[in-house]
DNA sequence: CGCCCTCTGGGGGATTCCCCCATCCCCCTG
DNA sequence: CAGGGGGATGGGGGAATCCCCCAGAGGGCG
């Protein structure tokens, strides 16, 4: 019985090792081969055959999506899951667009992982019911090619998300742009909504790291 | 030949199945348990004989040091090997100072992992050396007892602080640690007061910090 | 034993958040 | 030109929060 290959990238040793002991303990999975960076791993994937990349996306040097994107130039037949242990609001979207198959959070099970590299190894897309609704709903509300990130922001509310990356409070951000508490208030609002953020806190802490150019406007 | 018995907690599922197969793989230790969370740990560790305790530090609910803490007061003989994904300087002494008998970063390889647990099942300390340097560097320079900026903070003010970061909002905080919102307000206060912060908006922004690493203590 | 610190919470007023709605203006398109 | 759509500016009002003041329990320490 043929069983799928799987490449691993990850940085952690001991994760990897984690990811092999699951996989190799699967009667159509085996593990071929494992890298600790983007690099290393396009390098070794030049000379070995595998069926299925499981990639961490907090890579050090070129970061997981960097890599995705490199492989689906180099290999476009090669399916890519993702797997990170970042919430997937942020990436899962920039995770499949750069042309992975799948993305799915480390703490789930180590069944859930199994099932997800066959779904992807066979062509089709896996993602955690959560998001595969948040996505769905993304799309049937419209928008299919509308840009969903920082792009979708106008000029006034990126102007109001910097004041708010700087830690200011609403009051002090209206005081500066000469203009009422209830208008940045609706920025505020009209910000989460475009990003798909929850509450305050989220969008206090996107708008730092957008200040801090940790958020890539794709 | 006997093996000594390893207890590994860690909320990542994928992550103690690497520990257990490393470790398993050793001709002189062997997992003989393993848990997801503080309570649980603790909980199966009355019923069970382990001769260390591997444990992450960000784990749901209790965190890493309050399990230290406990099983330093319930099993005060059990040696506790804190291997976590975050920077040394500021968690590692927090860590032995609850009691913990060893730090390791889990990015270390993986024999740097066996190394660490022989070491501290049999009584010593281990860190890394850049670690130990520094910590004896400390010791010898008087240290000045001044501590700016994190170091001021207690344990629980860094946890909160930390699930700041995370972008949670006060009331999904308190429900996290199974504290009552009022608690959580009076550690943001007092984080607020230590760091010199003005309102809401600064404080949500050096969490936001600290939690990606951006926070050098001045 | 008394003092200090930590962790845990409450009272209560001020402030902010957040949903619904409105107005104005500009640009575009039929 | 009339209408529509989106951006920018705000209000009302209730819920949630922030923030100052206060306090007890428990641990460490001189």
């Amino acid at each position: 019985m043929p069983r799928y290959r799987v490449f691993l990238v990850d940085d952690h040793p001991i994760v990897r090792a984690g990811f092999r002991s699951v996989i190799d303990a699967e009667d159509d999975l085996v593990a071929v081969g494992e890298a600790a960076s983007s690099e290393d791993a396009q390098r070794q994937l030049a000379h070995l055959v595998a069926d299925v990349v499981v990639a961490d996306l907090s890579l050090e040097g070129a970061n997981g999506l960097e890599l995705v994107k490199a492989l689906h130039a180099s290999h476009p037949g090669l399916p890519v899951l993702i797997v990170s242990m970042h919430d997937e609001a942020l990436y899962a979207q920039r995770a499949l667009e750069a042309g992975a198959r799948g993305y799915l959070r480390k703490d789930h099970a180590v069944d859930a992982l199994c099932v997800a590299i066959r779904a992807v190894v066979q062509g089709r897309v896996h993602l955690s019911p959560a998001m595969t609704s948040r996505m769905l709903e993304q799309v049937t509300s419209g928008q299919a090619d509308g840009p969903t990130g920082l792009d979708a922001l106008t000029d006034r509310e990126l102007e109001v998300l910097e004041r708010l990356g700087e830690g200011r409070p609403t009051r002090e951000v209206a005081e500066l742009l000469h203009l009422s508490v209830k208008t940045i208030e609706t920025h505020r609002a009209n910000i989460k909504a475009k990003l798909g953020l929850a509450n305050a806190a989220e969008l206090s802490r996107q708008a730092v790291l957008f200040k801090q150019g940790l958020l890539t406007p794709r």
